[in-house]
DNA sequence: TTGTTAATGCAACACTGTTGCGTTATATTT
DNA sequence: AAATATAACGCAACAGTGTTGCATTAACAA
């Protein structure tokens, strides 16, 4: 799979995406360019850049669906495993660049993990 | 809030929760019970339950409601924090009763954190 | 037993996300 | 430059979980 032609929502998008610091939801993004894109073409982009590795997705807090650009990834190996901080006053969503020790758990085999913290940001304190 | 009568719904659901070791989802609930209940009571008692500090919540992978009953919670204080464990093969969900040790993320307040861990339970790894 | 009102059932809705399909546009080939 | 193949698109309709409004029913106290 993956995007194979450039055209102008996988352009817009990855824009989208590089001049932000955080990670953007699909509602955002159809609520922002609907009148320039259909919210089906922003979800199959969404899709398509995530199986080339040049995004990754996860959920928040109401299992809607978040975008942020992966570091280090390819399609084939996703090795970007990371925490995510949500502000519950602003909403900001931001990829934490530290690794998660997860709990010792016998006789199972782990192969996934999402950790989401929530609570104030710093602009938010003060 | 809170549940003030008892009520059959009240008492089926309470039921299907002292009787399961797992954490149950919303769907599933509907699913079994819908001939007996409505799903806008199933929700609506599932709500009054968290309330209460009977039944904390979580969200799975696809981003649906899942319930299982409170350690040591009430109505005001919830401390029942653990981890969740999902089953791939067999999807079952379990509490994982141990602490989490968050990473350490200076300049903001936690308030809330949610640790979502999937992979093969010990049933299905054999 | 009666009265109050919490709880319920139903229908319709809200919302994010998906699918099918005919049309458009990208990129390749001639 | 024109023809061709087909990826990507827009639209409409749908799918699934969860919510809301409102009339009816049932729990419980007086």
């Amino acid at each position: 799979m993956g995007v194979i032609r450039k055209t102008k929502a996988v352009e817009v998008l990855l824009k989208e995406f590089n001049t932000s610091a955080t990670a953007i939801s699909a509602k955002k993004l159809i609520d922002e360019l609907h009148t320039s894109f259909n919210k089906t073409t922003i979800y199959r982009v969404l899709d398509k850049l995530e199986d080339d590795g040049v995004l990754h997705s996860f959920l928040g807090k109401e299992g809607h669906k978040w975008y942020a650009k992966c570091n280090g990834c390819s399609a084939s190996e996703h090795n970007d495993i990371h925490p995510h901080f949500q502000c519950l006053s602003c909403g900001k969503m931001d990829c934490l660049p530290v690794n998660v020790t997860l709990p010792k758990i016998p006789n199972r085999k782990i192969e996934f993990s999402q950790l989401l913290i929530q609570g104030k940001c710093e602009a938010c304190i003060a």
